[in-house]
DNA sequence: GTCACAGTTGTCCTC
DNA sequence: CGAGGACAACTGTGA
């Protein structure tokens, strides 16, 4: 029998080290083994990302091609730009391949995708051989073990978890690879769809990354923010395996920091160093496994002779714990996971600027109605960091310069976008996180946007992230504004949280003046903060209790056909229902299912203070458990 | 079914 | 300055 030639398919597991996949392709003993990245259009055009996560991915694809060819000089990670659905089927047969080898991968994209190239490969007659390692466990056996529900709770996960065994510790990287088989690419080249362009805005150039197949040099290189049509990133962190584990090797080395880490303890105002681990990103792209950190962060516990170790789920071990919870929850619910529409398990709350919905599909489309131009407006001033709040707004710029923030840091933006300030859809957060951050992990921030917003996995909404407390509580003198918001750099402690308070005369010292709404760019002017923050809280907490009490979910039949206004009191309130704007026709629904009724006027949020009760409306529709769990494939 | 209690990460006031 | 309780009151868990 002929010895295998096998393609090692990297997607979101961009390292050599606890690679369970990689190992067992190398496992089949493959006379050829070609380690490839399909460079797949839909993350360019179909996905949000900006220049930061960009690169990230790119330090990441250039330490793993430089880690195979020190292992072998004649491989390399062969970066392929064409969607896999389409190239697959037409390399089988060039190359004579007889293995795909992949990590599993429960992203509901990628769930579609593996669907179409399993498929491809069934029809070439090439074996797929799939193995776990991006979650503690596996995702769809945590379901399983979970009554085939959604795990919507800590404790849950914990005691699935605890079913299926123990996490299987980290393997170590191969010592040798096999050489590449040749590569010939003597076959048509799919050309991508680019229109929608979801990331047009940010792109300074246009995008010629798919021009060709194996790259502008045809060596199968890796991409460039050039080619992508992106301009240069700014953040400071950088990507890739070897540094992953440089970082390890220096975490294990303080035990007590390992052992005793409380995540609530560690500080959001914290930079340079930051308090937590940073790990995230090269978890996102794989360039470091989960269970590396989760067995890292264990050793140390139990090695740890002081007091105080903690344990999950403030532990660092519950850190990857949450991880795994969140994805086992999106493997559970598929597509809606990411979205409230149709979901049962996610909590309808009537937020300003919903998401639209394609008829089509029942999915979101990344676009939204304006129900409210004053909404519309403090999103805007919320994702430029011009809220005329400093603590949030240093939060905002340090987002989109570094491309992180602080577990908690995310919390007040989260808070403050949504249920405690702006009563904002979760999603319009959710996209702009998307954009920007490193780590973003659709799992991860879908879970603790809804999370923030009281959604799902969280209900407490009568706690409140304050933009001003909660910052004072970590950083009396204010230095992550002074950093972030060089307009405040001098401005005294006493009112750099609240620079509206400040007398003219401190506005002169500091050189700067508190005006205008800080979307015209002004030298020395800080804005006027977009509203009274205690009177928002009261609003939003008072309207929050009218959702609770309404008790709809995503799923319910009255969101599905758009009758739940019928359900919601009816008061001028803008908060209790989105109100459409009967002056302007350009927002008004354009008969799609949200069913946005033309509202009776024009929404006036001042007036908004205190909102009554709602009518005879039902303690709870309907239980969780009153639904079948959503099926998939 | 009922009830008490806990829940990774609130704020504000009093003592 | 730190601890503790009120605020108003959510859901999930387990006895």
């Amino acid at each position: 029998m002929k010895k295998p030639r096998v393609i090692f398919w990297f997607r979101t597991d961009l390292r050599l080290t606890d690679n369970v996949a990689l190992q067992a392709a190398l496992d089949l003993n493959p006379a050829v083994l070609w380690p490839i990245f399909t460079f797949d259009p839909f993350y360019a055009f179909q996905k949000r990302g900006g220049s930061n996560r960009w690169q990230f991915l790119l330090d990441c694809q250039h330490d793993l091609s430089a880690s195979i060819s020190r292992l072998n000089p004649k491989n390399q990670l062969h970066v392929i730009r064409e969607s896999p659905k389409t190239l697959f089927p037409k390399i089988f047969k060039a190359w004579r391949v007889t293995h795909l080898v992949f990590e599993k991968d429960t992203d509901a994209y990628a769930r579609e995708r593996d669907e179409v190239v399993m498929k491809a490969a069934a029809d070439a007659g090439v074996e797929v051989v799939i193995r776990g390692g991006r979650t503690l466990w596996d995702s769809d056996e945590i379901v399983a073990k979970n009554g085939g529900k959604p795990t919507m709770s800590i404790s849950q996960l914990q005691a699935a978890g605890d079913k299926i065994g123990p996490i299987p510790r980290p393997i170590p990287a191969p010592k040798s690879l096999p050489d590449p088989g040749e590569t010939p690419i003597d076959f048509e080249h799919d050309q991508p769809e680019t229109e929608p362009d979801l990331n047009a805005e940010c792109r300074v150039d246009k995008d010629t990354t798919f021009e060709s197949i194996a790259g502008p040099k045809g060596d199968f290189g890796v991409v460039t923010l050039e080619e992508l049509g992106f301009p240069s990133a700014t953040a400071s962190q950088r990507g890739g395996e070897t540094l992953a584990l440089k970082k390890m090797d220096t975490l294990i080395k303080d035990v007590k920091y390992m052992a005793t880490f409380e995540k609530p303890k560690t500080s959001p105002a914290q930079f340079e160093p930051q308090s937590t681990t940073l790990l995230s990103p090269f978890f996102h792209f794989g360039a470091l496994s989960v269970r590396t950190l989760y067995w890292a962060a264990q050793d140390a516990v139990d090695a740890f002779k002081g007091k105080g170790a903690s344990s999950p789920p403030v532990s660092l071990t519950g850190q990857v714990l949450f991880r795994d919870m969140y994805f086992a929850a999106q493997a559970a619910l598929g597509p809606v996971y990411t979205q409230t529409y149709k979901n049962p398990y996610f909590r309808f709350i009537p937020w300003h600027l919903p998401s639209k919905i394609d008829p089509a599909t029942g999915l979101t489309t990344g676009e939204y109605h304006v129900d409210s131009e004053e909404a519309n407006v403090w999103f805007r001033r919320w994702k430029e960091g011009v809220t005329g709040f400093p603590w949030i707004d240093a939060l905002m710029r340090q987002l989109k310069y570094e491309g992180w923030i602080h577990h908690l840091g995310r919390h007040s933006v989260a808070c403050f976008l949504t249920r405690g300030g702006c009563y904002i859809d979760w999603k319009r957060g959710d996209a702009v996180f998307a954009e920007w951050l490193l780590d973003y992990e659709p799992a991860c921030n879908s879970g603790n946007w809804c999370w923030l917003s009281c959604t799902a996995f969280f209900s407490q909404y009568y706690r409140c992230y304050s933009p001003i407390a909660f910052g004072q509580k970590w950083d009396k003198n204010g230095d992550l504004i002074r950093k972030f918001v060089p307009e405040l750099k001098d401005f005294p402690a006493k009112y750099i949280y609240e620079p509206w308070k400040a007398p003219i005369v401190e506005q002169r010292k500091a050189g700067v003046k508190i005006q205008g709404n800080g979307l015209e760019k002004e030298d020395g002017v800080y804005p006027k903060p977009m509203f009274d923050f205690n009177e928002r809280r009261g609003v939003c907490i008072a309207a929050m209790k009218t959702a609770y009490n309404v008790g709809l979910h995503g799923n319910d039949e009255a969101v599905l056909n758009g009758t739940w206004r019928d359900l919601f009191p009816k008061d001028d309130d803008a908060e209790i229902q989105q109100r459409y704007q009967t002056d302007d026709g350009e927002h008004a629904d354009e008969g799609e299912n949200l069913e946005q009724h033309a509202g009776a006027g024009v929404a006036g949020d001042k007036r908004a203070a205190e909102v009554k009760s709602p009518q005879a409306a039902p303690k709870k529709q309907k239980k969780i458990s009153d639904y079948a769990a959503p099926t998939r494939r």
